[in-house]
DNA sequence: AACCCGGGGAG
DNA sequence: CTCCCAGGGTT
């Protein structure tokens, strides 16, 4: 057997059962994609449960409010992939009449739809001969083959391109895809691969070469920035103060309360002397703070604290609003904020 | 090519 | 702690 009927004939004896599978529709397939990018299949889950039944059709999620799908992705990260979904959703409700495109060529030039979505539902919904390449097919052709190329570097991209193109089984390139992604999740995992049942093993150079530990090869990641987020909270227990965000930063168009940001850490009482507190209004004054909570993301560490104020602000700055407390639960909120809010007002 | 964009789980 | 997850967009 080859690379791919050895590939595919432990799928068929190994598979998971996940609802995305066993459907041809590419709205659906496109859904599991979008959400399963950079998320595992356990965190992603629920959410893909919960945007079908909300938006069954392409029609139903071209014609939601950003906020809801904002709102509904609360939690799961990476949130320009449901602003970006949006988009597409209503693009192909107005240039494709509401039908999902399948071709490679068409689904490349939509938003949030990249090299490998654009294989997968290509290969999956219509069977397109389209070699996906995501974080599992690189780490098992990397080991398979031996390759110290950086998977992540422009070089590396376009070299483990051009053999999962070369390896795709052009019969059954669905399956295929399926198996080779499955099989570097199960079997030939990032730590402690379970290359004693690799029905690959004897074939596998960097098994054969004791090499598995130093494969794939990634270039490193940069440096993390520090970020100090003071977080104003203006309520009397049923209304809040609360802020929308922009476009640019972190956490798009979501929802927080009002942010003082500082480069560094400050104490309470040099917090309170800051223009952008003092300008709220005569007499502000603090009623108290909680401690600091560390927030970890992929480039930045934010260390937020909140800081609750005795009386309402005289002055309002540009993006601020009082909202029910009751309402919070349908703004889409970063997860430290929900979680302290949660805990606040005894969700 | 480098950097930005979340949150969670494994080891 | 570090690493990485069914990546993609922007500069």
């Amino acid at each position: 057997m080859n690379f791919s009927e050895q590939i595919i004939s432990w799928y068929n004896d190994n598979k998971r059962e996940l609802p995305w599978r066993n459907t041809t529709d590419a709205y659906i397939i496109w859904l599991s994609e979008i959400i399963l990018q950079q998320t595992r299949v356990e965190q992603g889950l629920p959410y893909f449960y919960r945007f079908l039944e909300r938006f069954p059709d392409i029609s139903s999620f071209a014609n939601a409010r950003e906020d809801e799908i904002l709102n509904l992705w609360q939690g799961l990260g990476y949130y320009s992939r449901g602003r970006n979904m949006l988009k597409t959703a209503q693009l192909i409700q107005d240039q494709y009449n509401g039908v999902f495109p399948v071709k490679y060529d068409d689904l490349i030039k939509l938003k949030g739809i990249g090299e490998y979505t654009a294989a997968a539902i290509s290969s999956f919904a219509a069977n397109e001969t389209r070699a996906v390449v995501d974080g599992n097919v690189s780490r098992v052709l990397a080991r398979y083959l031996g390759i110290d190329e950086p998977i992540n570097s422009t070089k590396g991209k376009k070299i483990f391109q051009n053999i999962a193109d070369e390896l795709l089984d052009l019969n059954d390139p669905a399956t295929h895809n399926q198996a080779i992604m499955e099989f570097g999740a199960i079997i030939c995992k990032p730590k402690n691969p379970a290359c004693g049942t690799c029905v690959l093993r004897l074939d596998c150079v960097a098994f054969k070469t004791n090499a598995i530990k130093y494969l794939p090869v990634k270039l490193k990641k940069v440096k993390i920035r520090e970020r100090f987020f003071n977080y104003l909270l203006i309520t009397d227990g049923e209304k809040i103060l609360m802020n929308k965000r922009g476009e640019n930063d972190i956490w798009a168009n979501m929802y927080e309360m009002p942010l003082v940001e500082t480069n560094t850490l400050l104490e309470i009482d040099e917090l309170v002397k800051l223009p952008q507190l003092q300008q709220l209004g005569d007499k502000m004054a603090i009623k108290g703070h909680t401690t600091i909570i560390k927030h970890v993301l992929t480039h930045q560490h934010l260390y937020i604290r909140f800081i609750e104020l005795r009386d309402f602000p005289e002055n309002l700055q540009k993006g601020w609003f009082y909202t029910d407390v009751n309402n919070l639960d349908k703004l889409a909120l970063p997860r430290s904020i929900f979680i302290f809010i949660k805990k606040f007002f005894n969700f």
